[in-house]
DNA sequence: CTTAACGTACTAATGCGCTAGTAGACATGC
DNA sequence: GCATGTCTACTAGCGCATTAGTACGTTAAG
């Protein structure tokens, strides 16, 4: 998924390359798991060229911000204030890093319905 | 999980109580899952009695913070601000929300080191 | 045309989480 | 002692993700 939306269009022979310079991994398996995420409607697939071309069905953004949605239910009960606390816990976030953000949220604020 | 933590020491029984009130399951659904639990060394148990009685093993925060690492670290490569920039596009956390955490952090470290 | 390289489709094995059934051990009441 | 209820151990099926092998089609080079 990070290799397509990296690259926006793929076949399955430039992901393939991809993972080889992290892992051993066969290409069958990658054009099978393409496939499969085809299948679910993660991938769109353009069939015309020989060698068929993939693109990502939704964003990043958008796949990313579905899982933390899940994650902080599943984990949190939806209370997203003890997650932060765990960042800050371990060292991921300091205070100044959220003042930070709380700063730029103020400013994109003004900026969306202001 | 959740029902033992909260209850410190419990019986297979106990669990498969609390799991009826919210679903339909089989005493030993419950049963198998507390004895793989076990097996793979979250729950420590007990056999003096004829219902052996189950504890876990780390705490809730220690387990949660694993998870938040591992999450962090697998969908955000460790980075901590974007995923906290999710959580406030989800309305879960406003920018009032990050100055009070940021705030409590501030007397805590004072507490901590200070 | 033949051959080699590339590409996809189909099939399958493995492992894991979740679910539950069956069998056997043990206690309890009569 | 025998029936009944409770409890654990063992076994197994199902679904899903991951991995990869085999078969077959297509393209390009000679």
């Amino acid at each position: 998924m990070q290799v397509v939306w990296d690259r926006g269009e793929v076949t399955v022979r430039e992901v393939y390359e991809a993972f080889r310079e992290r892992r051993s991994i066969a290409y069958t398996t990658v054009l099978t798991t393409m496939r499969i995420l085809e299948q679910k409607g993660h991938l769109q697939v353009d069939r015309a060229a020989r060698a068929h071309v993939y693109r990502a069905r939704s964003t990043r953004e958008g796949v990313m911000g579905a899982m933390v949605r899940h994650f902080v239910d599943r984990v949190f009960g939806g209370a997203a204030e003890p997650l932060v606390q765990h960042l800050v816990r371990d060292k991921r976030l300091s205070a100044d890093d959220l003042r930070d953000i709380a700063g730029r949220l103020n400013a994109a604020e003004k900026d969306d319905d202001g």
